[in-house]
DNA sequence: TTTTGTTTACGAATGATTTCGTAGCAAATG
DNA sequence: CATTTGCTACGAAATCATTCGTAAACAAAA
């Protein structure tokens, strides 16, 4: 879990990252479960995205007697901090605050969620005046 | 310029839509220019491109003489929330208010910036309060 | 022991996106 | 007028991502 991931994850293999990263370690079968209550997906195909992915070294796994261990080798922040960068260059042309504006107007944040956000504001202010 | 986009364009197509919002009307050229600053792209490609966003009504386009004016069909800030929306989801889980805690966190914010944003929320804050 | 079920491995089909070569015109140039 | 230049149209190749069928290994169940 050191990688600094530099690839971006397909949307498929963040899909995987999203469970692996709930569970911690776990088999085929559990991640295709996972996945199932999402939608509709065989076996071997949550197998071999994960053998991809295992490629790629984006999960490590282990052997455990007959079955394999599958776990998320690049860190959950990391990763978002990586296509939260993508993101806004394609999206708002590199503007994070057009992003947060946007982000803020129009999805749902609830009233504790703001006060946590003028908290990191003024953490940041305080920063920024140094 | 009217239709609430529902199909997310692809990333060669937002590319192209981030020069067009800017533009306006464009030719082919111009378009291929913009998107030559960024990376080699033969002319014929941004050609086929721009005639598949057509076909998908992503752009409309009008005959000038002897060449076409390409436009952007789907809104810049309607295009923005609809992948801002399925952004969120698939990266933080739904959760905009971490989107907002990382964007603010660890992209580049100024001061100025951060009083608008302080702005905004207090308008939320009164909204909610209703 | 035989059958059934669960696992991994792997190749290949499918599907979507991107890239580009070629052709056909029309306008500009010599 | 002949040639060059610049445009659109279009098919097809190349690339990438996703899905799945089949086989082989092996354990558990019958």
């Amino acid at each position: 879990m050191e990688n600094i991931p530099s690839i971006k994850p397909t949307e498929s293999e963040l899909e995987i990252l999203q469970i692996l990263w709930q569970l911690g370690k776990a088999t085929v079968r559990q991640v295709n479960n996972e996945l199932s209550k999402m939608k509709e997906v065989g076996y071997t195909t949550t197998l071999k995205l994960l053998q991809i992915m295992h490629e790629k070294h984006i999960v490590s796994r282990t052997e455990e007697g007959r079955y394999h261990l599958y776990q998320a080798e690049i860190g959950e922040e990391q990763t978002q901090q990586l296509l939260l960068g993508k993101f806004v260059d394609a999206t708002f042309r590199g503007s994070a605050m057009k992003l947060v504006m946007q982000a803020l107007g129009n999805q749902e944040v609830s009233l504790d969620e703001l006060d946590e956000i003028k908290k990191l504001i003024a953490e940041k202010e305080k920063n920024l005046n140094l």
